[in-house]
DNA sequence: GTCGATTCCATTGACGCCCATATGGTCCCA
DNA sequence: TGGGACCATATGGGCGTCAATGGAATCGAC
């Protein structure tokens, strides 16, 4: 697998280490960063973590802006300026820093949550919030959706047309 | 064939394995997808169950939508997020997680519905009454796809819809 | 020397892999 | 055409390996 999915919560020991779940582990292996990528999520008490994919998305955000807008300036501070790039140590664990814990209302639990080319980290009750909006919203989202894909033929996926 | 058609009813053992139907596992074998790709029906309390061709389906979704939107972070937490990468042992089995299984209201056993380009797993007794419905809706349906079918000649998708 | 950070080692429990059994259906042959 | 051998799939359990976790040991800096 080369993206982040499902989702993992896992504690944090004596020493504030986290256990970056093995699938994880692998993809970023793959993605060939060393460390981890970590900033703090830009509208939810959550972190956005990940390799060279992440950094990518990052920049390429970034470029889109023109060079000296106050946009890009905004951006580059909110995602560079507080962005940490966490060591891995051999069993797989990272420490967080007080600061993104505090952002995320962390304690002793995380939450992992992944996001394909990244994955969040959240405190797992926030979490839990969280997906219940989500889900909500979607079955919502769904049906619209539906009718845009349905208005497009060009874009629907192969086989199946009708979700379920 | 390669497609999934048809529905089993499978028991779990006492180490939570549910054995995929034979003819499923040829069809995700032709699919090229190592493991089992899982994720919660977002309408529904069943399983989505595929390979490439339903992974390939969240991603024109996901991709659909513009990268740093809330409807694609709330998508992509109900979909990637909650998904499983299950692995499929040589026999065939695969063990449901806690969450999936809480989802879909699984106890003992399961009801595996091909879907074409993906699978649903369901408790048998949920899906006997989802059957129900969606047979009593077939009905009306059906009298307005005669009726569409019959006005657009050309339409009618004919024998082998181009697979994936 | 003390404190903090990083690496090393040990434990526990879950998971993947192996082999064994049961059951139903198919095919062959008398 | 009926019976029986054969095969494939579903199912059950035992065992080894790996990952998550906790704590000890080592290294470095002030």
């Amino acid at each position: 697998m080369d993206r982040f999915v499902s989702n993992f919560t896992n504690r944090l020991d004596s020493k504030g280490r986290v256990s970056i779940p093995a699938s994880f582990r692998a993809v970023l292996a793959r993605d060939g960063f060393e460390g981890l990528y970590v900033h703090p999520g830009l509208d939810a008490p959550a972190l956005d973590a990940g390799g060279n994919a992440l950094l990518g998305e990052i920049d390429a955000l970034l470029a889109s802006l023109s060079p000296y807008s106050e946009e890009r300036d905004h951006l580059s501070t909110a995602l560079l300026g507080t962005s940490e790039v966490l060591k891995i140590d051999p069993e797989g664990r990272v420490i967080l820093t007080e600061s993104l814990k505090a952002h995320a209302g962390i304690t002793d639990t995380v939450t992992l949550v992944g996001h394909g080319h990244k994955f969040q980290i959240w405190e797992p009750e926030h979490f839990r919030q969280h997906l219940d909006e989500a889900r909500a919203r979607v079955r919502d989202l769904k049906k619209t959706l539906g009718a845009r894909l349905a208005a497009r033929p060009g874009s629907s996926p192969p086989p199946g047309v009708p979700g379920t």
